[in-house]
DNA sequence: CACGAAACGTATCGTGTCGATACTAAATAG
DNA sequence: CTATTTAGTATCGACACGATACGTTTCGTG
């Protein structure tokens, strides 16, 4: 008998591919790979210190020279927008076009996957997604990598009053949108294992 | 406020971008692409009436005609061997080698994952199992996909006595190592949602 | 302030995925 | 015996991906 754990890593990998394929099908309409739509819904999400070719190259995890073309295809196609910062005059900023937000939107990747769930228990559901962000919490600190969390779940995030937030990092100010947007300086609250 | 659903979805995709992060990182050492692994593992689950390209590319999500082009790159590699069937001269059966079971062997990919689900209570542990299980088997279904488990789940399966067992698709008797590797004919059996 | 190091990004090359299309060979149906 | 179906291969074009090399801009340390 196999270890309940591979089990539930077999079963990850294998939506995993799933999502993918489902990508790969609902990118052909648009001429697109999996990886353009998962740009797409990285940038969508990305606050003001996230959205550049370099933050993209770590949260997917390629090299930088290889996110850099899919980038130029994907502002050829007029899907997202360059802009040069003005601060920094080595970073590029990445914005998405009117177009590139009609491609997520005409998507709808998720409904698929809200059915296959419909029928699970709002208990099994939570719990389920607690053993999954502390597997993938867990994982992404012995790799190394950033963890691309929102602010509510950020040390350097401080609620100064009434959605009035500042960044503890970069002494900023954000709105209450941007809180909950996604940030490569993420640096996760410790929780407590239950 | 998203939707609990969404979250989990989320969560699912990276965690499914990380583990193929992984296999690409493990696969430079033997130049071999995400994908050669993902096929290396599969042929090492597979049995007896799975262990074709066709099956393979079923349950790859990709074309035959895809799959062909790396399976004529592992066994360049000397990765996997090449027969044609006895009975039907169209089929080609794929084998591991030992050369090929050896990569599997080196690759270790669990490691980081047991690590990371280390604390998690052996409860949540299934009950995740149990949600995302469920998750899978309906996008499967919804999509018109095969589900490629093992016989113990699956309706063919005829257990006639203690450590014998025949498929009620085939007519043959299944010895019961083969009864736990994974099959393109699996019909899951219809589970009660507790 | 100068100069070396570091960070951000682009350009180019080779290998290989991927779908589409067209093809061969073997099995099957009528 | 012929038409159809099924399993697999061959080829082409677009592109991902890493590696390497390169150009800018910023930073840091003397």
């Amino acid at each position: 008998m196999k270890n309940q754990t591979l089990i539930l890593l077999d079963t990850v990998e294998r939506l995993g591919n799933l999502l993918r394929t489902g990508l790969r099908q609902a990118g052909v309409i648009q001429g697109l790979q999996p990886i353009h739509l998962q740009a797409l819904l990285y940038l969508n999400e990305a606050n003001r210190y996230s959205n550049t070719p370099q933050a993209l190259a770590e949260y997917l995890g390629l090299t930088k020279g290889t996110v850099s073309q899919s980038l130029l295809l994907l502002a050829r196609r007029k899907l997202i927008a360059r802009h040069a910062d003005e601060k920094d005059g080595r970073i590029v900023r990445l914005t998405l076009t009117d177009k590139g937000k009609d491609v997520l939107k005409e998507l709808g990747l998720t409904n698929t996957w809200r059915e296959a769930l419909a029928e699970a228990s709002p208990a099994r559901l939570s719990s389920a997604t607690k053993v999954l962000k502390e597997a993938l919490a867990r994982m992404q600190v012995k790799n190394g990598l950033k963890t691309f969390g929102v602010c509510s779940t950020c040390q350097h995030n401080l609620h100064i009053g009434p959605r009035s937030y500042v960044c503890g990092l970069t002494k900023e100010k954000l709105s209450s949108r941007e809180v909950s947007k996604i940030c490569r300086e993420h640096l996760p609250i410790e929780e407590k294992t239950v």
